[in-house]
RNA sequence: GGUGCCAUCGCCAAGUGGUAAGGCCGCAGCCUGCAAAGCUGCUAUCCCCAGUUCAAAUCUGGGUGGCACCUCCA
């Protein structure tokens, strides 16, 4: 398996710490507002990754937190009056629900910046302790970006010395700029928790190096784990930090390889709420099936950026209803595990940084290969077989075409119209057979009123949502 | 301003030194009562200029154009 790492930009081979043994950390949502098409694109990135791993016969940890506890969550707590866990659990919630939609498989570990403050309060201490974090009078604490001399190597970054002098003379009694919050304590009333070194908050960036401590990171290794993800956005400052904090407070690096997905645009423009152009995944799932936008948004490389718009998704559409149109043409024959090279080939492909163009070429070809030899030797037994366990190692590896080809095809259709369909399809039946073309074309008209394409096969006519 | 990424057919998009995958759209044909679906065939020399090389979309230099990040952000 061969793996992009940004921070060395460069691809190469993976090979984990542990044989056969890998751990993956991803940077999860902050659960203070519902997931927009980047939580998603993220998610569904390294869903993939996940797949792709197991079928390679690594028994994976995946371990993508929940930060529930941040700044937004409390002002939206503030703002409604509502407790901090009744908003993060409704968020929460809402965002399985929505992976669940997009097929994305639990990852192992969940865990919680709330279950996590012990593990946070211990790195504290040790960064306290070996001076690289300082207490201000007000009682924050700071990392002190200068006490590590490898800080912004991950990033590739350098210090503007103007830079720094202004934002440090401007407030907060930084020792440098660049220095960043790992405890803000609280003094009023509003939400803190208890610590060690008083009521308060912790960081941003500390809550994932703290989780991987606890659940991940081994400590006779030298990465604390094999492959460390998130969005683009995140490798400045939000990984440079976590990276500092645990070189710092540990006796490893934290990670040997690092994965950063492309942004999500909508129409060419960068999603943003003062835009009106954010596009929450929860209306998106409304009009779209999860799997379409599953399909959609993994059918470009995980490091370009990703241009969303409706007519490209439409197109990308056409392609996976043609995984569903062959697996409905074998509905129904019992199922039978069957090597094929096709599944090594796309495997191949699949494992080489998560080449999806080239998966998907394969299976096109796979498809077109299997709906020739059916149309020419229908009963062509052997065929048959190869191509359902092709479709069950596609759906295993990139989850696609898990559903009922019939339901897939309905997607959206209430069962009233799906009801009066059946109606007319029958009614255009009784014409065809009577040979009354007229009628049965005057039928079929409007049918195509409900947005519906009918297809006469040989085992009947069927519909499809346009 | 700093740092970095990208530029391949009308559209989406692989390929990163050995002579351009795949999908959508389009055209022709097979199939069909007609369609749809499916199948077959056809359609690009890779932003521009210069260089390195037996050989470059792929490397180097220079342009042009687009984008991202610079401490809220997937």
């Amino acid at each position: 398996m061969y793996i992009y790492d940004s921070v060395q930009k460069t691809k190469r081979e993976f090979v984990p710490q542990e044989r056969g043994k890998v751990s993956l950390y991803v940077c999860g949502p902050t659960v203070y507002d519902n997931a927009h098409l980047g939580h998603a694109k993220s998610a569904l990135v390294f869903d993939l990754l996940f797949r792709v791993l197991r079928a390679n016969d690594y028994e994976v940890t995946y371990a993508r937190n929940i930060t529930d506890i941040d700044d937004k969550i409390i002002q939206k707590a503030q703002k409604s009056g509502k407790e901090i866990k009744e908003i993060t659990d409704f968020y929460t919630n809402a965002f399985h629900h929505e992976m669940n939609k997009l097929g994305v498989i639990r990852p192992t570990i969940e865990p919680k910046a709330t279950e996590s403050l012990e593990a946070m309060f211990k790195l504290i201490l040790k960064l306290l302790k070996d001076k690289h974090a300082y207490k201000t009078s007000h009682g924050d604490i700071y990392f002190d970006t200068s006490s590590d001399s490898q800080y912004l190597q991950l990033s590739h970054r350098f210090q503007d010395e103007d830079d720094k002098k202004q934002r440090v003379e401007g407030s907060l009694e930084k020792k440098n700029s660049a220095d960043f919050a790992l405890w803000k304590s609280v003094n009023d009333n509003s939400i803190s928790f208890d610590s060690p070194f008083g009521k308060g908050r912790p960081g941003w960036h500390l809550e994932c190096s703290a989780m991987i401590e606890k659940h991940l990171a081994k400590p006779d290794k030298k990465f604390a784990v094999d492959i460390h993800g998130g969005g683009a956005d995140l490798l400045f400052p939000h990984h440079e930090n976590e990276a500092a904090q645990t070189r710092c407070a540990t006796n490893h690096e934290l990670s040997a390889y690092w994965m950063h997905n492309g942004f999500v645009n909508i129409d060419g423009e960068k999603m943003s709420k003062s835009l009106g152009n954010s596009f929450f995944l929860k209306d998106a799932l409304k009009v779209y099936d999860g799997e379409v936008l599953r399909f959609y948004l993994l059918s470009t490389h995980y490091r370009s950026n990703f241009n969303f718009n409706e007519e490209d998704l439409l197109n990308s559409k056409k392609r996976l209803d043609k995984i569903y149109r062959l697996k409905k043409r074998l509905f129904g024959l019992s199922f039978e595990n069957v090597k094929t090279s096709f599944s090594d080939s796309l495997l191949e492909a699949l494992s080489d940084d998560l080449n999806i163009s080239a998966s998907l070429a394969l299976i096109d070809e796979m498809i077109s290969h299997a709906n020739e030899t059916l149309d020419t030797a229908g009963k062509h037994k052997q065929l048959k077989l190869e191509t359902l366990s092709n479709l069950a190692y596609i759906e295993e590896v990139l989850g696609f075409g898990v559903k009922n080809s019939y339901e897939y095809f309905q997607f959206g259709v209430d069962k009233q119209t799906k009801e009066k369909i059946q109606m007319l399809i029958k009614q255009r039946d009784e014409a065809k057979k009577a040979r009354d073309f007229a009628a049965s074309d005057a039928l079929r008209h409007e049918i195509l009123t409900y947005g519906v394409n009918l297809m006469d096969t040989l085992q009947g006519t069927f519909w499809e949502k346009i």
